[in-house]
DNA sequence: ACCTAGCAGCTGTTCAGACCACACTGCCCG
DNA sequence: CGGGCAGTGTGGTCTGAACAGCTGCTAGGT
């Protein structure tokens, strides 16, 4: 019957307000709070309070600082780099299995790919054919995975959906830097690399046609394909559960 | 061709020495990391930079501090409560409207839906009995709402998948704020309401058959059926591409 | 001998003040 | 007209201090 006090923390208040300020948008991405001093006064608190609850919105990729502005912490639009790093950090404890991170990679591509079959402008299936090339003009593993994650970004981005698009981006990031070469897409000229190309211009082939059935389908079977020689029987099950019916059989054993 | 300058600041080292430290396990959830006075003298920096380093460690759930503890700041296993308030934040400022988040949860929803059915032990099978139960009893709207909510929250438990886990129930609760009680199930006793409630009785079964399929396209349908009627023609045929081609044309229109 | 109230010490929290390095501004001089 | 240079305000860091809360020990009473 009784709710658990809180406690608050001065440093808290000062973070929860200025959250506040910025979600509300009474502070949009690119405008500047005011100085750590000023902030001191209004709040009334001391400097290291303030100080720390900037470094926490700092953390979460709220505001950035730079020392010798004349104009205060700015506030800036975009958390994901915040949330990649704390993914990475939930994978490196362990608490993410990287099998759950392929598979949801499964899930959101199938979904982003059938809906940017149906919603894709002209402009992005330009963008998706120039990341194909950048990836048979990359000579480095590294340049390879960066042309592949560009052309999945295009993908999100004409599939016009946000969740898709920040969460997607997030774990795609984290699969890159822990699948890093081992695991991930070939890189040299090999049989695989050239599969692996293919199937990407298939996958733009059946966007380009606004077949966003085949479009899910490939996409799952090419994510599968790329990581699954990594993973053990047990793991192979679990993504192969979501792949269609037909091909479920021929995949998973 | 060159790298953008780390301008290092202090308490960033500090960071990321601890993050090491507790990444490579030499201290595990559940230890202590020395006082703060002691990190002072460890690391050669002043007291508010080790406070600093601490705020962001704990504002990504890596640490917990404590007044009055006799061992320093805890070692915490979980992320997620981080992770989940930061992408809680991104979804607000990204200001995403309905139909995206509906889309998503039809995504999120079917994919889970067929995790599950693959995975579910028959406790999970209990707690879905349980929320159903809940919902036929429920009298008030919220009530209802939260029954539904549980619902989903145990399917998702049971998809063994944590990264569709912490997003949908963030989507969850984003969608629980936006459409309150305005789009949401139906609270009353009318046919709606009967309907959806055989409807999650139709994915329980489908879930006890293990048959993955059917428990996909049923969520698909009934987060369809429940959005649908909230939104133009426009917003229901982003939804309905989602949907299985055979029901896709009967209820695109 | 056992229990309990009180005390001392250590912890995190907050504050104030000071200094440094840096970036921007505007003036001055060539 | 252009470039160098000091002034000023910014964030970054450090020091010292005081306060509140918890822990563990201890002295006193039962």
């Amino acid at each position: 019957m009784f709710t658990p006090v809180d406690k608050k923390r001065a440093f808290e208040a000062v973070v929860q307000q200025i959250e506040s300020a910025i979600y509300s948008g009474e502070y949009a991405p690119g405008d500047f709070l005011p100085p750590e001093r000023t902030l001191v006064e209004d709040f009334g608190v001391g400097r290291s309070t303030v100080r720390e609850a900037l470094r926490i919105l700092e953390s979460m990729g709220l505001v950035r600082t730079s020392p010798g502005s004349r104009s205060g912490p700015e506030v800036c639009g975009s958390v994901t780099p915040g949330l990649t790093r704390m993914l990475r950090g939930a994978v490196r404890m362990e608490e993410i299995p990287v099998v759950e991170l392929v598979q949801y990679r499964i899930i959101a591509g199938a979904a982003a790919n059938r809906l940017a079959a149906h919603l894709r402008t002209d402009e992005h299936l330009e963008r998706m054919a120039a990341a194909i090339e950048a990836m048979e003009a990359a000579t480095d593993a590294a340049t390879f995975a960066a042309a592949d994650d560009g052309f999945h970004a295009v993908v999100r981005d004409a599939a016009g959906n946000r969740v898709l698009g920040i969460v997607g981006g997030v774990i795609q990031d984290a699969t890159l830097d822990l699948v890093a070469g081992a695991v991930g897409p070939p890189a040299g000229a090999s049989r695989m690399r050239r599969e692996f190309i293919a199937d990407h211009r298939r996958i733009l082939a059946a966007i380009t046609g606004r077949d966003g059935d085949t479009a899910a389908r490939l996409a799952s079977q090419t994510l599968y394909d790329a990581y699954s020689g990594a993973l053990d029987k047990d793991q192979r099950h679990r993504l192969a559960v979501l792949l269609e019916p037909d091909v479920r059989d021929s995949r998973d054993h």
